[in-house]
RNA sequence: GCUCAGAUGGUGGAACUGGUAGACACGCAGGACUUAAAAUCCUGUUCCCGUAAACGGAGUGCGGGUUCGAUUCCCGCUCUGAGUACCA
């Protein structure tokens, strides 16, 4: 029979879900291998094309491991507790989780008849009760611990309350709120349990604090930092705003340098890994406390008597001549004197006005306003002014920086636009145009320092002000702790009801807590989030916390759920994790760096800090595969005299010629850019009566690549593509397009080369009339070396994620084979298996046909590869002069260097080549090249 | 601006430690089969000169360098894509 794809697929899809074919095993005594994938969030529109392209290639490393001898664990699930379901069920009252499930279902019949090897039987689900029980409790564990510096590892709480009530708050080297009480045993001990408790969550690692968040109004809930994309949210595109709100936060910072430590120790790519670098953004420097001078002091000022700042030149302190403050830094107001009042609030008022958007396209116009006020060079008294400008953040450092213009860009034109002076302090420092930020030379100006280098300088300074207790050496990140709290239904509830305005957690017990109905999706009309509409829906104790968990709550631990996925007692039993222990391949896009990436590494090592989890990183190895664009095409509407469109249109090529606009078309009804003109005329009633200017008597199409997208009309649907060629020719071709991690538009044309590559290694099992048959004769030695070949050339592919050249290699070994007329069972029954991998179906019935056992092929043995049958006796040597290749020359490879050269020479067409001249020189590399310099 | 990745035929791409540039496939051109089309098969296909073959020349973004030999290594530049940004 012909190649009958439909049936192979359907038959063998089906048998694997009836057998668990895919069921990785809990005890065994193979290697373990973990193959994860992203798992995604169930949108409405299904699958693209795109989306299957990194489960492809998982995929096939799974299947490759089963026959390599490994007990594989290869899951799927879905994270499906996210915003979309949300805005829909607020536009039309369908209950998320019922969006939600039909979503699902679409999935799992797409990834079904793509023939993906998944454990099914290990599927999670974000959203699902017994699932989001588990995120609900590591939440309380996080509650529940705080990080102690000096063990640099997250501890108990309890641990914290016993060294309080022994030593009270001395000797404590934690990671906390800013302002935390000192007191001694017995004051903890005499104070209020409320009291204790609010102190208590200025160390927990997942506590409360008014901060500064990303408000979106028109989703109507916060967002982190990496769901804003310039001043828009990421979803929807809406303007965000900067906003003041109690929020949960998780104390991410405590991490920062062990996050940024383990990078180096896993496999990762390495722009992922300094983005991530970037994100965490660690530089060494020091802090300064710049004493506020007296007499300008103004009143209100009682908490603090000097001015923070950071700085990574402390070596600069004396090329210091003014000190500028964030407008929203918290001492603007008490600063500002009289006099100055009416300009600072001018300036306020117009740096509130600016959108994020603005800032940073003004990035180059200078402004500030002085407050009035001035500090002290704590080294030597010098009086210093205060500004404020838009350049300082409020959110990096102290809000504040010591200005050195003479060091320092922004501060140097800073001082030339308010005339501030400039005061070098190295001696080949050039400050005629711009600052200098050198570090060579040594210090001039500098009291103290006069004549050091940099690296005795800034030891200088910094044992000086820790000396005088005006500062120290002190690193910062630019990470912030991660706000984890949105006003939304469609997420986990939080486990914590409030009693006298603190927060407690609910029972262990009680898990989980379930999130409830409500009428509407909407928040309460007085602007509490969803949760408040739900009726009934409140503790005995107190009020249940209204908001519900971030996105990135479910998919911060998910991996270590699919190693026990029904356990009802444990997120994963000790067993299972000390098993599977952590990821060994991780695939999927690149757009996670620092969202889910970092706060899954995040969550990993808290785990392993209170001894859940045995390794300190999740993911071994990652491999990010690359986008797939769209490819959109474009007729082109010919333009009347009057500016009116009309419905004729012009073929690419001749556009020049004719004035016309262009116009997306369906890329369903385009094949190698020439117009299917039938199915344009049904494309929209209009064109029915649609007229062409064609070139060579064809419509030829423009190309633009763009995202992938309905109103592109360049969608490209795995359905389509199944229903026409099969699941393997999709899988072999998504892998032909070229390599895994380079993005790359979806282009349809060439699909038919690997069509016609499944069906020519159907044929080399059967007869011109199709029968089956093959030959039990002893394969030759030009079919072995076909064979051996291709077995060493895949495990090589697969080994570096290759794949796109062990398609263009098994396109080879079938061409050779074809040539050879070979059938033979033995090399044709190891081709199977080698081919597996990347297109099961049709390997998994010829498996059958050959007579194999009834059963999956999924866990034989990949076949052993033996370099003997390789083993050449002549080779083509490449004969070049001067580097430039004239002609081959068959040559014994036993020969050696010396006997190459005399027979290279004896050579009648070589010597016709060298024109009668001796060259200078012969080099002779065996089994590669000779070449000869004339 | 900074960081990272990349640039090879008409197209997607191959060439793994410096050793025959363009594998494999698409497309295109020509041919076979067919009443015809589709399908299938065969041949050619980097560019230039040449009727064709032989032969000759150029060629991996640009300009240099190292080397017997460079797509590969080094220096400088151009362009494209991604990330990030008054980070003190």
């Amino acid at each position: 029979m012909d190649y009958q794809f439909k049936d192979i697929e359907q038959k063998w899809q089906q048998f694997w879900a009836q057998h668990g074919t895919f069921k990785a095993e809990d005890k065994s005594a193979k290697p373990k291998y973990y193959v994860l994938d992203m798992f995604p969030y169930p949108s409405g529109a299904g699958l693209h094309v795109g989306h299957p392209l990194g489960y492809i290639a998982s995929d096939i490393f799974a299947r490759y491991k089963r026959l390599k001898g490994f007990n594989v664990l290869h899951p799927m699930g879905y994270d499906s507790f996210g915003l979309p379901a949300e805005q829909y069920a607020i536009q039309t009252g369908q209950h998320p989780a019922i969006t939600t499930e039909a979503n699902i279902a679409t999935y799992r019949r797409q990834l079904d008849q793509i023939g993906f090897s998944f454990d099914w039987s290990r599927e999670v689900r974000t959203s699902s009760p017994d699932y989001y029980k588990w995120t609900q409790w590591i939440f309380m564990q996080l509650f529940n611990s705080w990080y102690n510096k000096d063990a640099d590892k997250a501890e108990s709480i309890t641990k914290l309350v016993e060294h309080f009530e022994q030593n009270g708050s001395a000797g404590i080297n934690a990671v906390c709120d800013e302002e935390v009480l000192s007191f001694t045993a017995d004051e903890w001990k005499a104070m209020p349990n409320s009291a204790q408790q609010s102190e208590l969550l200025k160390y927990r690692l997942t506590y409360l604090r008014e901060s500064t968040v990303n408000w979106c109004p028109a989703l109507g809930t916060v967002l982190a930092n990496d769901e804003v994309k310039d001043g828009f949210s990421e979803r929807g595109g809406y303007p965000v705003e900067q906003k003041k709100m109690m929020q949960w936060s998780m104390r991410i910072t405590a991490y920062a340098e062990r996050l940024l430590q383990g990078l180096d120790t896993i496999d990762w790519p390495e722009p992922l890994k300094e983005m991530q670098r970037n994100w965490i953004g660690k530089s060494t420097g020091a802090s300064v406390k710049f004493p506020i001078e007296k007499t300008t002091h103004h009143s209100s000022l009682t908490t603090h008597n000097y001015i923070e700042v950071f700085t990574t030149r402390i070596d600069t302190i004396f090329g210091v001549t003014f000190l500028v403050i964030a407008p929203e830094h918290e001492l603007v107001a008490s600063l500002t004197t009289p006099e100055q009042k009416a300009d600072i609030d001018a300036y306020i008022t117009a740096t509130k006005k600016k959108s994020e958007l603005d800032r940073m396209a003004d990035a180059k116009t200078v402004s500030g306003a002085f407050t009035g006020s001035y500090v002290l060079n704590p080294l030597n008294g010098e009086k210093i002014q205060i500004w404020i400008a838009d350049y300082v953040l409020a959110g990096y450092g102290t809000g504040a920086v010591m200005a050195v213009p003479s060091g320092d860009q922004r501060d140097y034109l800073f001082a030339k636009h308010f005339n501030l002076p400039i005061v070098p302090i190295i001696d080949i420092q050039n400050i005629e145009t711009e600052a200098d930020p050198t570090k060579e030379g040594t210090y001039i100006n500098s009291d103290f320092m006069n004549g050091l280098d940099y690296k005795a300088g800034t030891a200088a300074v910094i044992a000086k002000l820790e000396s005088i207790g005006a500062g120290k050496a002190k690193v910062n990140f630019r990470m912030r702790d991660a706000i984890f709290g949105r006003q939304r239904y469609w997420g986990e509830p939080v486990p914590v009801y409030f009693k006298d305005g603190l927060p407690h957690l609910i029972e262990e017990s009680h898990l989980p807590l379930l999130l409830p109905e409500v009428d509407k999706y909407l928040p309460t009309e007085s602007g509490e989030p969803p949760l408040g509409r739900a009726e009934g829906w409140k503790h005995p104790e107190g009020e249940y916390e209204l908001s519900t968990m971030p996105g990135w709550a479910g998919s911060s631990w998910y991996w270590y759920r699919y190693m026990d996925a029904h356990n009802d007692k444990e997120f994963a039993s000790r067993e299972a994790i000390e098993y599977w222990k952590d990821v060994d391949l991780y695939i999927g896009g690149s757009e996670h760096a620092t969202g889910h990436l970092l706060y899954s590494r995040f969550w990993n090592k808290f785990l392993k800090d209170i001894d859940q989890v045995v390794e300190e990183e999740p993911f071994k190895k990652l491999i990010n595969q690359g986008m797939i664009q769209g490819r959109s095409n474009f007729v082109y509407r010919l333009i009347d005299e009057e500016g009116r469109g009309t419905n004729t249109f012009v073929s690419h090529g001749l556009i020049k010629e004719y004035k016309t606009s262009p116009l997306h078309v369906d890329v369903n009804i385009v094949e190698n850019e020439v117009l299917n003109i039938e199915k344009f005329k049904k494309f929209r009633p209009e064109f029915e009566t649609a007229e062409f200017i064609l070139e060579s008597g064809k419509y030829i199409c423009g190309v633009e690549v763009e995202k992938m997208s309905k109103s592109k009309f360049n969608v490209v649907n795995p359905d389509d593509i199944i229903n026409r060629y099969g699941a393997d020719t999709l899988r072999m071709y998504e892998m032909f397009l070229g390599p895994l991690e380079q993005s790359k538009p979806w282009n349809t044309n060439g699909i038919e080369g690997v069509f016609k590559f499944l069906r020519k290694f159907w044929r080399l099992f059967h007869n011109d009339a199709w029968e089956f048959g093959v030959s039990n004769a002893e394969p030759s030695k030009a079919e072995l070396k076909a064979l051996h070949k291709i077995i060493r050339k895949v495990e090589e592919d697969i080994e570096r994620f290759s794949f796109n050249t062990s398609v263009s290699s098994f396109m080879i070994a079938v061409n050779e084979l074809t040539d050879l007329k070979c059938n033979n069972r033995t090399v044709l029954q190891d081709l199977v298996i080698v081919l597996s991998s990347y297109a099961p179906h049709i390997c998994e019935e010829l498996w059958t046909l050959l007579g194999n056992p009834a059963g999956s092929l999924s866990y034989a043995p990949f076949p052993k590869f033996n370099s003997a049958y390789l083993v050449e006796d002549e080779f083509a040597y490449p004969i070049s002069i001067n580097g430039k290749t004239k002609m081959n020359l068959n040559i014994s490879l036993s020969l050696d260097i010396k006997d190459i050269e005399a027979f290279v020479l004896a050579n009648a067409d070589v010597q016709r080549y060298l024109d009668g001249k001796t060259p200078k020189k012969v080099i002779v590399v065996k089994g590669r090249i000779v070449n000869m310099v004339v």
